[in-house]
Formats: structure tokens, C-alpha cells, sequence
RNA sequence: UCCCCGGUAGCUCAAUUGGCAGAGCGGGUGGCUGUUAACCACUAGGUUGGCGGUUCGAGUCCGUCCCGGGGAGCCA
């Protein structure tokens, strides 16, 4: 009796019309004809929606006059060729079932276009609407195009540890983890963390670069992919507390050969997205960024400009913008200055390497000229960092003194110097916060909108 | 955390030098039409973010707090 529901997006592709079908989707709009109704029914699957015309006569006709825009319902009946303008199919019901009604006077959604703000005090009915699914569904081919590559390009994928005991990550402020409750106020510090889970203190990871490390010198070439938190009172449109970062990690390579990975993935995800998210990048490229398909094109016309920090330096002291920040070599660039380079300068992603080292993390491998680093930032314009990476210090003589001038304690990285130790060899990595690949490819300019769910500085709601 | 801007109907916004708080959309009711951001008519809907102050009179001016947005720092 019961026929398996196909999907709108299965019945919009449908390569002839069908006798008997089965759909169940939300009501994205009704109207009303005298003997007959239409409505626009929309599962997630896809963009579009699947018009849906039913009779007075069919079953449940009388109960669809009474649904609004939000209800879900059960919809039987054939798939034909649609008489109307606006779409190839429709379905004509013979029967109509509601799953679950939505009251019009309090459905927050309505059938016209709603503020970013406002939805996002609705982060829990926002993925029904347009934009949103759209994003949500950019964001999943993203993220499978990021194991896909690596998978072709012979990338183990690790799992990194999500707790770690470890402060020396470097990466900035770090979320406590504890299973100690308020009455634990009264303790002193070393009898809080003797008694703690653990035996020693726990935080959420800012990086799991420190972990991929061993692993790439054992596998080879790995690449981790997971949720990372920094505790940072950052409050701006390109950072949250949780967010999801990309790390490759390849042995037997260089910074090169690192600015090689990271511009040849950047680029095979854009290409993904326009060539297989279409519908849905139509709808950033039409309503969110009309600038969205060139950005884009440019981006894949011609390699990324790779830049000596020092020449940047160069061309940010001779040029006549006037910064707000002075810029010399030995200071970090602020993001005016990396946003001068990638949107006016050169007007296309810009990699940016070998920093002065007194502005990098100690791991990063040191130059000949004992004054830089082999780090690099691929900067994009509208996004400023997507990615930063390095090639690592694999000379334990000289990782030691690094890490010994800055005053960290040695005995903490033991295990990370036993890498060095025995059988070290060269290697580099980079970390790629994903949601601010999601942002590039969609035009998007605040995070919390590339995200489901986000968590920022203040607010933990949904 | 700092700087700037904002908060008016369910949503998006208007309201002149301080002088009767409005529109569109959405909702409800009725009509019309193979419709498609449907259309037409009628209708309901407000503690102008909270508290305090100035004034004959405050959406408008002052103080303070809350919330939102943009920018900065930090970073991905």
C-alpha cells in the first residue's frame, strides 16, 4: 500500500513523468484557486521546490486549505509534465496527509526574505529556508570534497585527540575541561587537579597539529579534519569559539611543497562547488554576492601570488595607502594590511612566507638568514587568512634552542622532540578554518551564518 | 575588551526644529484567477529595548543598563 517517498530533487530530475509517487516536505507556500490548490513543497534535498496541485476532490483536500506556510505533510499521487511556466514537473495529488501543522500567527518564517540577524535568533528553523539550506548543503560538499582529495592524493585520515593535556599547543586561550563541580571552589589549585579526572589539567584543543605531526612521520602524509576551540574574547564576523579546521601534514616536504597543497586544495574545492553545488551557488551568486562568480573565476585564472613577507613589507611601506598601523619588517601584518594586498594590490589570494620569527610559533622551521621562518598565510580577498602553515623545525639541536630562548619548558614536549630524535625528517602543514572556506565560496561574510549552530564569545543558545 | 552605528506592529522599515505613532509584507475575513514573491477589498495588531531624568509635552534630548550590527586587537 505505503509507496517509498522519493525526494524532491529525485522527482525535479526525474527523467519521465511517474504514475504513483510518494513526497514529504514543509510548505513553503499555498495559493488558492477556486476548486483547486497549489502548493510549493520543499524536503531540504535540494533548492527547488515541487509544486504540488490538488484537486477539491482528492483526499485530505479539505484539510489543506488550513495549512500554512511551515507544515509538513505526506503528499501521493502522479508526476506529470506541468501545463504552467516555472517548472518541468508537478505532482497531482490524490491524497494529501498533514504530519505536522505550523500556526500561522506564530511560524516565525514567512515567505519573504528575512534579516541574517533575525534568523539567527531562529538558528533552529533557519535551515528551512532558502539561503540556509543552500549553505548547509555547500558546506557537506565541501567537507566531502576535502576527503575525497585527500583520499586521491594518498592522505591518511587521523583522528586527532579533541581533549588534550597539553598548554603548549600555542595556538591561544584554551577552554578547561573538568568534571570538578562549584564545591570544588574551596580546593586549593594542585588538589583540584589531583582530584580532576584526569590527575592533571585538561583543555579542548586549539590545533591538532601537534598530534598530526608523529603521525605524518609514520604515515607519511595525514591530514586531520575536526572541531577545534580557542576561548578567545575575539567578537568579530570571522571567528567563533568552536569551529572546524582542516590539517594536513606531509613528511618529506617543504614550505613549497606546502604552498603547492594548500593552493592546489583551495582551488579543486572552488571548482567543486561550481560545478556541482550549481543551484545553490546561484542563489549566494544572485542574492548575496552578484560579484560571488567572478571572485571566483579570477581566483582559478592565474596561481597564487607568493610573496616574501620582507617584499610585502616593500610594497606596503611604498605604497600610498595610508595604514592605520605603520608596517616594518619585524611587526605582524595587521588586516588592513593583509586586506590592501589581496583585494587592491594584487587583487587575487595572496601567500605570504617566511615571516620574521619572532612573530611565528616555535616550531616553525628557521631560515639560513637566522631572522625568518618557513611560515606561510594564504590571504584571500573579502576573507583576509584561510590558511596558516609552516615547515617544521625538524633539526632537534635547533628546535631545542627555539623553544628553550622563548622560556617554554622543554620536558613538556618530550614526546614531540622524540620526533626530532629518532629518525626525524623534514616536513611541513597547514590548518584551513573551514568555515571561512564555506564564507569564500558563498560570499557569506559573518561566520555565524556558515555555521549550523554557532558558538561565539557570549552566546551558547540552540 | 576598545571604538562607531542601531533598537518603533510578527518581519522590514518611516515619523521635519521635541507637538495626534505610520507603511509594506505577514496574520484574519471575504472575493477572484492553472497559480507560481499570485492578485483585489476589508480587518485586527504598539509599554517606540528596560529603568531613571529634563520638559506643558519625549519615538525624538540627557544618564544608565540590556540587546543587535560593523570595525579593531587576537587568530583559522
Amino acid at each position: 500500500m505505503s509507496i517509498r517517498r522519493t525526494t524532491v530533487k529525485a522527482a525535479l530530475e526525474s527523467p519521465s513523468p511517474c504514475p504513483e509517487i510518494r513526497v514529504m516536505g514543509w510548505i513553503r507556500t499555498r495559493r488558492d484557486a477556486k476548486g483547486f490548490s497549489f502548493l510549493e513543497l520543499n524536503d531540504g534535498s535540494c533548492l527547488g521546490n515541487l509544486q504540488i496541485i490538488i484537486d477539491d476532490t482528492a483526499e485530505g483536500a479539505d484539510l489543506v486549505k488550513s495549512l500554512g506556510v511551515g507544515a509538513s505533510v505526506a503528499v501521493t499521487g502522479e508526476l506529470v509534465a506541468s501545463p504552467g511556466k516555472g517548472q518541468r514537473y508537478e505532482v497531482r495529488a490524490v491524497a494529501v496527509s498533514l504530519l505536522g501543522a505550523a500556526e500561522p500567527e506564530t511560524y516565525p518564517l514567512q515567505k519573504k526574505r528575512h534579516s541574517d540577524e533575525f534568523l539567527r535568533t531562529i538558528a533552529h528553523l533557519r535551515p528551512r529556508t532558502n539561503k540556509y539550506g543552500a549553505m548547509l548543503r555547500i558546506r557537506s560538499a565541501l567537507a566531502h570534497g576535502i576527503h575525497d582529495y585527500f583520499a586521491k592524493e594518498g592522505f591518511a585520515l587521523v583522528h586527532t585527540p579533541v581533549i588534550t593535556g597539553s598548554d603548549c599547543e600555542g595556538a591561544g586561550e584554551m577552554f578547561r575541561v573538568t568534571t570538578l563541580g562549584p564545591e570544588a571552589a574551596a580546593l586549593s589549585a594542585a588538589e583540584r587537579v589531583s582530584q580532576d579526572f584526569f590527575g592533571k589539567e585538561a583543555m579542548l584543543t586549539v590545533s591538532g597539529q601537534l598530534s598530526a605531526e608523529p603521525l605524518a612521520c609514520a604515515l607519511g602524509r595525514v591530514y586531520t579534519f575536526g572541531p577545534t576551540f580557542r576561548a578567545e574574547h575575539s567578537d568579530t564576523s570571522r571567528h567563533a569559539a568552536e569551529f572546524w579546521m582542516l590539517e594536513p601534514e606531509m613528511a618529506f616536504a617543504d614550505l613549497e611543497d606546502n604552498m603547492d597543497l594548500a593552493e592546489s586544495l583551495v582551488t579543486h574545492l572552488v571548482r567543486l562547488v561550481l560545478a556541482e553545488c550549481a543551484e545553490d551557488f546561484g542563489l549566494f551568486a544572485k542574492f548575496v554576492d552578484p560579484t560571488l562568480p567572478a571572485t571566483l573565476e579570477n581566483l582559478l585564472a592565474q596561481p597564487f601570488v607568493r610573496l616574501p613577507y620582507a617584499e610585502a613589507v616593500d610594497i606596503l611601506t611604498s605604497c600610498k595607502k595610508a595604514f592605520q598601523y605603520p608596517v616594518a619588517f619585524g611587526s605582524d601584518l595587521q588586516s588592513e594590511h593583509e586586506r590592501y594586498l589581496a583585494e587592491e594590490h594584487f587583487k587575487r589570494p595572496v601567500i605570504v612566507y617566511d615571516y620574521p620569527k619572532d612573530i611565528k610559533a616555535f616550531y616553525m622551521r628557521q631560515n639560513d638568514d637566522g631572522k625568518t621562518v618557513g611560515a606561510m598565510d594564504v590571504l584571500v580577498p573579502g576573507i583576509g587568512e584561510l590558511v596558516g602553515g609552516s615547515a617544521r623545525e625538524e633539526r632537534l639541536d635547533r628546535l631545542e634552542a627555539r623553544i628553550a630562548e622563548l622560556g617554554l619548558p622543554l620536558e613538556a614536549y618530550w614526546w614531540y622532540l622524540d620526533t626530532r630524535r629518532f629518525g626525524t625528517v623534514p616536513h611541513a602543514g597547514f590548518g584551513l578554518g573551514f568555515e571561512r572556506l564555506v564564507m569564500l565560496v558563498t560570499g557569506v561574510t559573518n561566520i555565524r551564518d556558515v555555521m549550523a549552530f554557532p558558538r561565539t564569545w557570549r552566546h551558547l543558545e540552540f
